[in-house]
DNA sequence: TCGCTTGCTGAACGATCGTATAACAAGCGT
DNA sequence: ACGCTTGTTATACGATCGTTCAGCAAGCGA
């Protein structure tokens, strides 16, 4: 009788982002306050200690789980804008539904997107984290805003506006999802998208 | 020479305020992962045990402190759509603006709100206030929109909309107080309102 | 097949968490 | 002036937090 391995020995890359995934999903389920060492660890299925030894510290985990949550947000949202072709104003709608469809409005994302809301405040590396994101996010929309012949005087106002529009549809999305639907949301987005740019001049 | 007392007897609603306001203060300071017993007690000058004996846990102060700061906020805007006069329009704008200005956009009481934010997920009390708080304020919006002449189909949408605008506004000012300022988000949300009515349609 | 590298485990540490409770004392009523 | 009510304190308890580290073992290379 042969017994198989106590655990499994996996490149630290791979390891990573295995923990990775497991933060986020804890970070969704529970919220900042239930991402603790042990709970991650026991969502990877691994032992508490190996958080330490890969990332050196719950923080240094959890900036990396943002990191990548983000990425996989920016990466969406660039496909939406390029498979909705060359039409501006075309491309501009679907940067904004897709924000509020899935596979971007999941559940799981929403929640882990708000805990790290909550975590800015507190952690100044989660803070950096988040004001370049906003930061893409926002010149993304400027870019395609500029493209949809909003003018560059309101261009700043019109982005920081679509920009919030989308972030209290997430928020709410997330908090009490049986408010609305997603897909109530991104029609919503639509057309209010319509509204900030038609007078915005 | 007369020792002046160790403690002061004060009555139970008048410490009960006390606690909440000391509880509001550590949520703005450090967000609700710092909000523990001790600190709301050190906050407020007076023993941790105090929390437990006026309001049975933490959970239930902090319930009370959203209660509490929803209340000032909900006050806050009635005085200012009162003090825009019989116009319509104007109390609409009066209740968006009043939402991104001082008093109510307060970096201390815009940090609480964000912290009750991460708290939705993990309890269900704080959920439930959420979601009654969420309505209120919806509703208030849906009765301004529709003395100001938005179409009754439109009217959900719109204050969905219009909220999520706020919300999102209020998110970012609180994150990042430095992308812009009060005056402008203000602005933006007065501008982007007359965008949402106008095609709401 | 065996040694070596190193990913990994699991226990232990001190700090801090929320809560319960016995003892204390402030200050009003008599 | 003194007893009584009760608001308040201080301590203790068990649980859980993040982190550390000595040692085990997986699995590749020789």
């Amino acid at each position: 009788m042969t017994s198989q391995p106590a655990f499994r020995r996996v490149e630290p890359d791979a390891r990573r982002a295995s923990l990775i995934e497991a933060c986020a999903r804890v970070l969704a389920r529970e919220g900042s306050a239930g991402a603790s060492v042990r709970a991650i660890a026991l969502e990877a299925g691994v032992s508490p200690g190996l958080v330490g030894h890969h990332f050196g510290g719950v923080d240094a985990l959890i900036a990396a789980t943002y990191a990548q949550v983000e990425a996989q947000v920016s990466a969406a949202l660039d496909a939406a804008v390029a498979a909705a072709g060359p039409d501006p104003r075309a491309r501009l709608n679907a940067y904004v539904s897709a924000s509020l469809l899935p596979p971007i409005a999941d559940n799981a994302l929403l929640s882990t997107w708000i805990a790290f809301w909550s975590l800015v405040r507190a952690r100044p590396e989660i803070a950096r984290l988040h004001d370049e994101q906003y930061g893409r996010f926002r010149a993304g929309l400027e870019a395609l805003l500029a493209e949809a012949g909003v003018p560059s005087p309101a261009l700043r106002r019109t982005a920081i506006a679509a920009t919030a529009l989308v972030d209290g549809l997430w928020l709410e999305l997330c908090l009490s999802p049986h408010t609305f639907a997603r897909g109530e949301a991104a029609q919503i987005a639509r057309e209010g998208l319509a509204g900030l740019t038609s007078t915005g001049r």
